[in-house]
DNA sequence: ATATCATTTAGAATCATTCTAATTATTGAA
DNA sequence: TTCAATAATTAGAATGATTCTAAATGATAT
């Protein structure tokens, strides 16, 4: 079965307490790594985890200015290169527009992306990954990451085409 | 079951013959589109069938300038740009280099991504998709395109690793 | 031939990202 | 506390892929 995660459903993505576990989970994997958490370093993380809209560097940035206004983008840039080293954020590439990040379920799952708003929103789909076993014993590689992404029009932005196109005709 | 299209099988990727009429069927498109098949624009189409490298815009650039020096590369992104309009080119996107294209199955298809040598491999799989329908039912998207890329390292810098250890110790 | 339109061009502009070198903050030992 | 040593942060420059721009060239049809 295929469901969106934005809709507060048990499973993999929204159990209870989930999300202050993974920031837990984030600063002990920056602490093992050697690095501090800082304050600004906490404050980026608690706004990666805030949303689930899946945050560009520039939306962090953002984020931890709020609290801490002098921030530069390279501490940004800086604690997301780590945090990727230590498999604490899946980066969601993309040549057109910034990089996109998911600190809440770090390990690759499909996304949909809406072409029109930008939107990148979690999909639960057990159907879609070929384990990444099968896949190595058949190409000989070994596989370290997947990506799954579907492309489309969400449906926010098909009622906005639609109701423009009633205004016009 | 699922293999490397790079090995010259039969099935979706390299009946007899298809190289040619793809070729044929992009310059049908083109001129459909109302716009000229150069010479240029014919060596382009032509290098960019000539591998199953997925090739980036600058080896295109390569390709050719190696017929027509004075090319510039703004006609091979011009070209590109048309190409993709028509759905006669996949472009397979990259942040951290440069684009890859695939001229030759131009429709949503897994891939094997090499991050040692930038490899770039067509995979046949039946199984890693979801329908365009079931997803597009499943979420209310309208879903135009998917992405599924496997990335990992190779077999061959598999191999080039083992005997640089094999060298060390 | 000539006017029109498409194609191509070199280089500038853009944008995300990375790099650099200097500054500031933190920590641990004396 | 003081003083190194180390880490974190900074602003701005550099990079690299891509897009834009405005001029030049080429082809086409009357």
């Amino acid at each position: 079965m295929l469901i969106r995660a934005s809709e507060e459903t048990a499973g993999l993505f929204s159990q209870e307490g989930e999300l202050s576990s993974r920031l837990e989970e984030m600063k002990a994997a920056l602490r093992e790594r050697g690095v501090a958490v800082t304050r600004k370093r906490a404050k980026l993380l608690e706004v990666l985890l805030a949303s689930d809209r899946h945050p560009s560097v520039s939306e962090i940035h953002e984020g931890v200015r709020a609290a801490y206004p002098g921030t530069s983008l390279a501490t940004i840039y800086n604690t997301i290169e780590i945090l990727k080293e230590t498999g604490q954020v899946l980066e969601i590439e993309f040549s057109a527009s910034a990089n996109r990040y998911d600190g809440r379920i770090p390990v690759s799952h499909p996304h949909l992306v809406c072409l029109q708003c930008e939107k990148v929103e979690d999909m639960e789909n057990t159907a879609t990954h070929d384990p990444f076993e099968r896949v190595s014993q058949a190409t000989g590689y070994d596989i370290v990451r997947l990506r799954t992404d579907y492309y489309g029009t969400c449906p926010e932005c098909l009622e906005d085409e639609a109701s423009r196109e009633r205004g016009c005709l």
